[in-house]
DNA sequence: ATGTATATCTTGACACTGTTCAGATTGCGG
DNA sequence: CCGCAATCTGAACAGTGTCAAGATATACAT
């Protein structure tokens, strides 16, 4: 009636067709928003009616799509698994051996939450996703499957010792990951924090796994009883 | 004027004298009215309003004593830390020899993210509270320290190599009791769910700190090359 | 004891947030 | 071309944290 056309103020671009009162691809856009607010902000800065601002759109927009926030959330967490799988992959296809596999799968986690704090914590905040989404079960799986089949390659026996050496990897690099974002290792924005972080990572794989040809014990100066 | 001293409605209780106006030991009252949303509610169910309804206290009145909502947090967060680094202390004091002093500390670690996760998780929500208050950081490194104690009993060296040890140790059970939380180990809130994450964690203590004396290659599986 | 200063708490407001619901608009299959 | 389902808006509601002004209680000097 009075306003036909008033489109609030498209605060970075929409990204389609200028006239529409039909997004067209509203889903990916909103997506693309969450990740950009995660990037920018963190996860505690991301608000849905920032991403529906992004995206050009009223705030009830959203819920059409993905329910509520947390529905977003998840297809975004989704999404991270996905990523953080390929590039565990990726690392562990591009090193010979179990061992130096592992090393590098360790180094490639780490870096990723490095490179997407906020994306990362929100992969792993589960209160704010929907936590038993099968499709993002399914994702997590599938991410640490990426560990569980190098260590299978480093560790003979049985399965059961499988899982707990896979464990054990996952909690070290998670740990180190978590705690370096909270900034218990130093500085971590900066490109040196950044580098410092890695070879203290570094450090603590070759610790925790070292190379298996020579005596572990020595390597990690255990005192002689 | 109309009403003199009409009392919202004690939620819970009003700890001192009932007519007052001044509480008198607010902040103790907030700070146990977090805990108890934390213990409750988890981390994300926090609000300061609920905290001061709690307390018998108007949303205006914490802001006197702690500032704004980080404030208090970051008091709820420095206690967390203390008596995080008093388990600590406590389980080494019970074992004899470093390693199993060591294994005493991981288990004692993750039984108290697991009984108390809110504050657990609040005490590594850095967004969430006053991240460089000196206080805090101090509390932070003393449970730090209690780590690095007993790693410099376990490991012989240098400093530097003492310092590896005990980020590889803290990563590895912050990143178990992390993931232990969001549930990637299994059900957590169940008796059964937090024995059986327990016996987890103790192979994976066992996998990465065997028994010094045994070769630790051949305790882990590795294959022989 | 008395008055004044300071600490403490309330009231009311503001700008946000997520979510819901009725209605407007669009696109698509018949 | 028409009806229907999908899509999006607008307005509203209950909550949130925080702030400024004012009311009240305690403490302290005289």
């Amino acid at each position: 009636m009075t306003k036909p056309n008033a489109r609030a103020k498209p605060s970075h671009r929409v990204p389609k067709s200028e006239a529409g009162y039909h997004h067209g691809e509203l889903q990916e856009a909103l997506i693309a928003a969450s990740e950009a607010i995660l990037a920018e902000q963190g996860a505690e800065g991301f608000t849905l009616r920032e991403a529906a601002r992004r995206a050009g759109v009223s705030p009830a927009a959203p819920s059409h799509h993905f329910g509520n926030a947390q529905g977003l959330l998840t297809e975004v967490a989704i999404r991270g698994y996905e990523a953080l799988a390929g590039a565990l992959r990726d690392a562990a296809s591009r090193r010979q051996g179990a061992r130096e596999k592992l090393h590098a799968q360790g180094m490639a986690y780490v870096e990723f939450a490095l490179k997407h704090p906020g994306r990362f914590q929100m992969m792993f905040a589960n209160k704010r996703l929907v936590a038993d989404d099968a499709r993002l079960v399914q994702a997590s799986r599938a991410a640490g499957h990426e560990f569980e089949i190098i260590i299978a390659e480093l560790v003979g026996g049985t399965a059961k010792e499988a899982k707990t050496a896979a464990a054990a990897a996952w909690s070290t690099v998670h740990g180190f990951a978590k705690l370096a974002l909270e900034g218990k290792f130093g500085p971590v924005r900066s490109e040196a924090g950044h580098r410092e972080i890695m070879t203290t990572l570094n450090r603590v794989l070759n610790y925790l796994w070292p190379a298996s040809s020579a005596p572990p014990s020595a390597d990690r100066g255990l005192k002689a009883p």
